[in-house]
This record gives structure tokens, C-alpha cells and sequence, in this order.
DNA sequence: GTATTGCTTTTTGTATACAATAACTAGAGA
DNA sequence: TCTCTAGTTATTGTATACAAAAAGCAATAC
């Protein structure tokens, strides 16, 4: 009720600036973990971080607290945060868990779909076709996310869209560490195919379109056994 | 490394104790949220909660955002916490993503179901049907949510298990705004049809089980559009 | 009686101080 | 040289203090 009030130091305020500035640096961890600028299991040290933003420890514990929830940032006890470095285990479980959803959503996409969204559709597609004949393949691994996450977004459906958007982010973090040094990421083929039978209607061979494509990138990354045991020494130093 | 080291106050001190305290508070109001102790809109002071489990703030806010990104909560700048009172919008949302994944996932459901999990499931439709039978309309309702979570973790996939855990708490709250006055809750009927057809691996039918249950147990709530323009004051007052 | 204004109280947001834990380093003993 | 230990430093966990915003309240004007 206090509008007229004598605002002593409005400075910096927006009225909502507080919750403003830690939802800018959410964005900019976010951005950075999920555009590879920081690397899987990268320290996340509170103060650094701090320091870097120009704000206290407070903020910076909120965002982390956020991003772990986000499945970006793993947190233990007395030990700190890092940028998650998920398993091979947790890789499959994400691709699994988006081939499941991403297939499923499909009748609803299908009978919400309009004229227009399609259009969109068509453009994003054609952004990642360009980003993909520049060999701009950051951009077209972006662009890819984005496709995937409309999608799913045509089914209005705020609870299916947070958690497809999460996993496309998760995603992007195993590629980081998953990715094969061929890149060959199927990914970038485009996704004109699935459009086309989208807008035909055709509710199980889009479906099935959508499996293929979901495992074939999944299958275009390494979860090979890396493990201590299998680490040729020879190989890496001779 | 300092194992050993001169250990001042050892007090409450359990290696893991201060992150064991706010596990146990979110536990603890996550609990009474789910089990209509706390009532859907009901305000979350800060320093009532504080004062309650005698913690500072600090641990509260953590809880408080935990159970905000767990969707029991909601949170607005400068005005609080409550706990979350879902539109119908979002109560269908939250009950068509809980069909599509729960139906979607019962092939890999058959495919990895052991003899043990099957025994497990049966042991959890027989408590429920108890508690049916005692009228423990509370605990039914509890236990139904167990077994349809215990049927997503035979898949073993972390992802999906904390996706539908979610969902199966956020659905008591729903129940608890929209909860039909008749306590004709189909979700007590039990659900030793299913067993069979997980048993006999029949996929397509245990879907169709599935999808029907979920269904049933939506349209027993009354999504009716108590809007402001519809409530009638004669009705209420004479 | 109603609405507006100004003050007071309550509650949330953020920084900071201090405590507790883990990480690091150097030194002593085998 | 290696290992173990003690002390030191750095980092995280929690409480508290203060600032800012909202809510409540009362008085006044219309």
C-alpha cells in the first residue's frame, strides 16, 4: 500500500528487484553449464561465485540450490557444489525417460497442433538446418533443444513442458560428456520428416519416427565402460 | 581427513546432522501437506516455521524452496510462502501427465518385473484393501499412491520414479481441493486386476487398465467452475 | 458510511558474522 | 622416502542483524 511513501534509496529497486537479480544469475549458471562454458564437474565455490555476481553468499546458495534441483549441479554435504558430471547410467535414464514422454505426447501434440505453431515449427527447423550447413554446431545443438522443447509445448501442458525442458537441458550436459569425438550427431539431420507427418496426422509413424530419432542420438554417444579398470595406460601415453 | 581431531561439541552432531535437520522439517511438512494436515492456501510464516522446529530462517527458506520446486508450495516475492492451492487447469495437467507416463511406462514395466517386486505389489494391494475395508479412507488413499509409485520403480529409473513421485503428491493436493464430497474414490477399488495383467504380461490391456483407472479416479473429482461469477449466495445463506 | 492517508507492525529479502567441517601443508618419526 | 599427525587455511552451514516491502490500523476528510 506504500506507494507514495518517502522511498528512501530506491536505487536499484524494481519492485521485484530482488528476486530479479537471482533469477539473472540462475540464467547465466544455466546458460553456461548447458552451453558447455563450464564443464562437467567444474567447483561451483560460493564465494567465487559471490564475488563474480557481486552479491553475497545468500543469493548465490538460493541459485545453486535451483540449478541442483534442475539435475545441472550436484551438491554433498560440507562439500560444495560442482557441475553435474551424470553417469552412463543417468544418461540412459534421461534418454529413456525423454523417448517415453516425447513419444507418448505425440496424439496430444498432433490434436492440438495448429496452422500457426506449425509455422514456427518450420522455422526453428530451418534455423537449425542453416546453424547445421555453417558447420555451427553449438548453435545447431541448441537449436535442436529448442525444436524438441516446442514440441512438446503445443500440448499445453506446463508440467509435462518444465520437465521435457529439463531433461533437454540434462541432456545437453551428457552430450558434454558422453559426446563422440566423431561428430556425427544425428541430431542435425532436421526434423522436416516428423513435420510433415505431424501436420498429415499420422499419430503412429510420427511416433515412431520420434523413437528412432531419440535413440539414434542416443546411440551416437559413447557410454563406453571408461572406467579405472579399463584405462589403457599404454594407449594414452606411447 | 580430521577424523580424529579434538571434537569440541559433538552435541548433535551426526557428521551429516545439518543436513539431516532440514530433510527431517521438509519430511515433516511435506507430510502434512500431503496428508491434509495443512489445508491448500494456508500460510507459511517464516518465523512461525522457525519457531516451531526450533531452527533459525535460514533452514526454513531452504525447505520453504525445496518444497516450491516440488509444487506443493508456492512462493511470491515479498509475500511468503503457502501451501499450493492448484487451479483445475492444473490439476487436469497434473493427472494427464501422470496418465501418459504411467500408461506409457508399463511396457518397461513387464519387461523387468521379478517374481519379488510382483509379491511386493501384492502385499501393498492387499494393505490397501484393508484399510478400504476398515473405511481408513486416509490411508487407502496413501497406499494407493505407493502402489502406483512402486509400480513406476520397477522401470529403475530415478527420473521417472522422483517425476511420478511428484505427481502422486501434488494429486493429494488436488484431491484435497477437489476431492468429490461422495467418497466414491474408484482409486479404492484396489488394484489386483492390473497385478494380473503385469503378470501375465499382457502390455496392451494393462495399459488400457491403466489409462481407464486414472481416468475414473479424475472424473471422481469435481473440477466444476466454482469461478466467482458462478456461486450463488442465495444457495449458501438460505 | 466510505475512502484515503499516514503511521505502526509484521514479514520477507539480503548481507554478514561466527561456527563447524573439510582441505591443505609441513613436520616428526619410522 | 613414506606415513601419520598436528596445525593452518579455506569453504560450507547456520544464525542473526538490518533493510525493504507489505499488511494492518486508526484517524481524518468527504
Amino acid at each position: 500500500m506504500r506507494e507514495k511513501g518517502k522511498k528512501k534509496t530506491p536505487s536499484t529497486t524494481d519492485t521485484t528487484a530482488s528476486t530479479t537479480k537471482d533469477a539473472e544469475i540462475y540464467r547465466n549458471i544455466y546458460a553456461a553449464i548447458v552451453d558447455h562454458r563450464l564443464a562437467p564437474g567444474t567447483k561451483l565455490a560460493e564465494d567465487a561465485l559471490a564475488e563474480t555476481f557481486g552479491v553475497s553468499r545468500t543469493i548465490i546458495r538460493k541459485v545453486l540450490q535451483n540449478l541442483t534441483h534442475d539435475g545441472l549441479v550436484t551438491t554433498a554435504p560440507n562439500r560444495g557444489s560442482r557441475v553435474a558430471h551424470p553417469t552412463a547410467k543417468e544418461g540412459k535414464e534421461v534418454f529413456a525417460s525423454r523417448r517415453l514422454v516425447e513419444v507418448a505426447a505425440l496424439p496430444l501434440v498432433i490434436e492440438n497442433l495448429t496452422s500457426e505453431q506449425l509455422k514456427e515449427l518450420k522455422v526453428l527447423d530451418e534455423a537449425q538446418k542453416s546453424a547445421q550447413v555453417a558447420f555451427d554446431q553449438h548453435n545447431a545443438i541448441r537449436l535442436s533443444g529448442d525444436f524438441h522443447a516446442a514440441i512438446i509445448a503445443i500440448t499445453d501442458n506446463k508440467i509435462l513442458i518444465e520437465f521435457i525442458r529439463n531433461l533437454i537441458s540434462q541432456s545437453s550436459l551428457i552430450v558434454a560428456v558422453y559426446g563422440s569425438t566423431k561428430q556425427n550427431l544425428p541430431s542435425c539431420i532436421g526434423h522436416s520428416e516428423l513435420l510433415e507427418l505431424l501436420e498429415a496426422g499420422k499419430v503412429v509413424e510420427s511416433q515412431e519416427w520420434m523413437d528412432q530419432h531419440l535413440q539414434d542420438i542416443e546411440a551416437s554417444l559413447e557410454f563406453a565402460p571408461k572406467k579405472a579398470e579399463d584405462i589403457n595406460f599404454g594407449k594414452i601415453f606411447f
